[in-house]
DNA sequence: GACAAATGATACAGATATGGTATCATTAAG
DNA sequence: CTTAATGATACCATATCTGTATCATTTGTC
């Protein structure tokens, strides 16, 4: 996990306890210490996203967009890096030489769909609880 | 899985196949078209780790130095990649803000867990046969 | 309407890891 | 002695990660 996911956990799981009130980056960064150009740019993927809603201006800020139930570890993941893989074929186009790396390859998909389905379990509501 | 990773287990399995001959370098280069300085440097890691026995000089190469079975993928992993770790804690010294981030990583290194003994199965031998 | 408080968009920068190259030294067989 | 091999190292290019800086836009309040 990358710092960006790390931080948008914390920072759904705090928006997610302060029920009803808008909370802006400023009460954000006092809360958990993130520096605050790097969770501005953070917050603005998780609205574009449609987890978060966003209101500029004076008394604006963030809202969940979302039941914290569908926001899940998962999704977080493949919003802030990319879709989840453990291992990639290193051999898109070129034929791949011998079996042993797709034998390989197939063991690890099969344990990189146990994890994705572990992780799609955690969301932020199984979090605050 | 880095390519560093993968290419070494493409070479092992290439080695442990040619049981007892020796394999140069070129040879693995012309098997396998793996960059050669690339690979060469892999090699001399894995014979520092005691995987590969080397002999130098015009005749030399590099012999399996462990049964194949000895030889798993999270060992690999964690030569190339250092330990294997899905998340890793971000506050070593300072306080950690909240339960939620301790929370979500315990629920990370339990999954960390399963994962890892599941590539500890996953031997040079097993992918040969 | 002016001002302040908030987000939106974007460009830039430093550090680190990854993937790969190049070079020279060392060893051993013939 | 020459040639074929590995050992050791230093270097480089690129991408990603983490973070900074700046300006534009919207909105509430006086």
């Amino acid at each position: 996990m990358t710092r960006d996911t790390d931080y948008a956990v914390r920072a759904l799981c705090f928006i997610a306890r302060s029920k009803e009130k808008i909370i802006t980056a400023a009460d954000l960064v006092a809360a958990l210490k993130i520096p605050r150009p790097f969770l501005r740019k953070l917050l603005q993927k998780l609205n574009k996203e449609g987890i978060l809603a966003s209101y500029k201006g004076a008394g604006g800020g963030f809202l969940l967009d979302e039941p914290p139930h569908t926001i899940t570890v998962l999704r977080l993941i493949s919003i802030f890096q990319g879709n989840f893989e453990l291992s990639e074929c290193l051999f898109k186009k070129r034929s791949c030489p011998g079996q042993d790396t797709c034998v390989l390859r197939g063991k690890i998909k099969l344990i990189e769909g146990r994890v994705s389905s572990e992780l799609k379990k955690i969301s932020i509501a199984s979090l605050i609880h």
